[in-house]
DNA sequence: CAATTCATGTTACACAATAACATATCAGGC
DNA sequence: GCCTGATATGTTATTGTGTAACATGAATTG
């Protein structure tokens, strides 16, 4: 029953902590240049790690900003579709999940015989903080 | 009541005409090579094209892809949210759109207060015809 | 210990997008 | 007609994003 979180290796764990330290998505470049003292010196050791912790279900990749989050909740990967409320003022990714979507987009899928398999649901716009009033 | 389509500037139409020739999703940089035989020489002369086109909404993006497709349904517009189901085989991409997602997507975003400005949902795998059986 | 597999390091490159600046075209007002 | 402001275009250079190819190192297993 408990989530197994993999054994990470040392790059793995440098970029995941890299990840959970920022308080918001971080482009690749961004943590090659933050792990340079650890190290790091090329951009493949990021990608690399990167492409490890995206399969753990650790790490989400927010396609419209090409960059990447630690995961806010660690037992999403229970779900299929993980959408992404995307503040482009601030920075604050809100990250969330919802039934109804997730089925309707499944039989959706379904019923044109489409099988998915990854789903990108992200709304970029002003959170509630950053609004004029 | 006519959908004003407005009149495109040389580079637009020209963009525009590939795009929809193409039977998919184009990059930027693919484009471009097709347009070379009519003067085109930078990237900088399709991206100011597909801006253009993408503020029409006449193109859509593909975040997912970094690549661009004509609109499929030129009404669509009236759409807050439209989808793309885009086959990893064969490169067909599918547009859609749900109400019942708007809907959801919608009032997620007014009980958080977030006001959305680009609705993104992509989703990538296998369409019916390029699946095995 | 050999063989295999997986993680790592490094260089070079390809693809995606924009900055900065110059020129041209076209509309309306005088 | 001509000035003027707005939009479209052309060009060079640069930044940002991601991968190919190849070599090395470390761990696992038979």
């Amino acid at each position: 029953m408990t989530a197994e979180t993999p054994d990470l290796t040392k790059n793995q764990r440098l970029v995941f902590d890299a990840l959970s330290r920022a308080d918001g998505p971080l482009s690749a470049y961004t943590i090659l240049d933050q792990l340079r003292d650890d190290g790091f010196r090329a951009p493949l050791q990021v990608y690399r790690a990167l492409d490890k912790l995206l399969a753990f279900g650790l790490v989400h990749r927010l396609e419209s900003l090409n960059a990447f989050v630690a995961c806010a909740h660690p037992h999403c990967h229970r779900h299929a579709m993980i959408g992404f409320a995307i503040c482009e003022t601030c920075g604050q990714v809100d990250e969330f999940s919802d039934e109804v979507i997730e089925d309707r987009l499944a039989s959706f899928a379904q019923a044109r015989g489409f099988v998915p398999a990854k789903t990108t649901v992200e709304l970029r716009g002003q959170c509630a903080r950053c609004r004029p009033n």
